[in-house]
DNA sequence: TCCCAATTTGTATCATTGTATCATTGTACG
DNA sequence: CGTACAATGATACAATGATACAAATTGGGA
């Protein structure tokens, strides 16, 4: 169940509200009172809770989201992110470059292809540019 | 028996989830890892597993069961399809070599390496011939 | 062996949740 | 005034979840 969320916006202070609610949930989140797990309130209920529309409460939630802090999942909901992802970052860190290579050459020859191959699939995908995620 | 299934799911990619799991299905289909035949874990098995709804892992494998490359059928379960057209694995293995290289362009990437780089590593791999896995 | 009820398995339907797109409002600036 | 822009709202939509259902299997008991 999500967690309760009680605090005021100030609807003439010139602050916009998407700011507000993002930034009062920084402070529950850097003061504790917010736990990674924890789920927040549907873009709704909390639209309904503080009398406006949840696309407003869904923006500051992307706010958010877009520094990591919260995590939003459609059909989910919105959760209080898990401590750093440092620890993937570190594993992989810990992989040197030429693991990573050495590792993508098996997996391409375990489906049957040949060093060639593989080897060509990331030649046309540099040159392409089609490398740089931007599907995520 | 089912096969067992182990593969972790990214909440945060923006990816749908049944999109991912048809997605990992496929690789491993393409690789060899599943065989026709072979009975996948049902809906509520690998829906537990994942921590996740089991409507979605149905709608992974109704994906999947649209092209023919499994078989799902009330009341039994979830199988490879017994031999699919030649065509249909190639495409499929194009298709994950793709996916692979982009992944090891990725990772290179969160590595702080460039797109060159990573590019000039498995070429030195494939002309040294050091790419035939004997660090495992 | 046969029957039938319980169980197991996937499916259909609808509710819930966040997102994308565009319209509306308000305000600053010329 | 009128334009331009940001903030907010309305609406339609995609992904996921909850629930009830249908089809196949299973296991006793007659």
């Amino acid at each position: 169940m999500p967690v309760k969320l009680d605090f005021q916006l100030d609807f003439r202070s010139g602050v916009p509200i998407y700011t507000q609610i993002a930034e009062e949930l920084r402070r529950k989140i850097a003061s504790g009172q917010l736990k990674p797990g924890d789920q927040l309130p549907t873009v709704r209920e909390l639209a309904t809770e503080l009398r406006i529309n949840f696309n407003t409460v869904s923006r500051a939630y992307r706010v958010l989201d877009e520094v990591r802090l919260i995590s939003t999942q459609t059909g989910r909901g919105t959760y209080i992110s898990e401590a750093p992802t440092e620890e993937a970052i570190l594993q992989l860190k810990q992989k040197s470059l030429r693991e990573l290579a050495q590792t993508y050459l098996e997996d391409a020859a375990r489906m049957g292809f040949s060093a060639q191959e593989a080897r060509a699939e990331v030649d046309r995908l540099c040159e392409t540019g089609n490398h740089t995620g931007e599907n995520a």
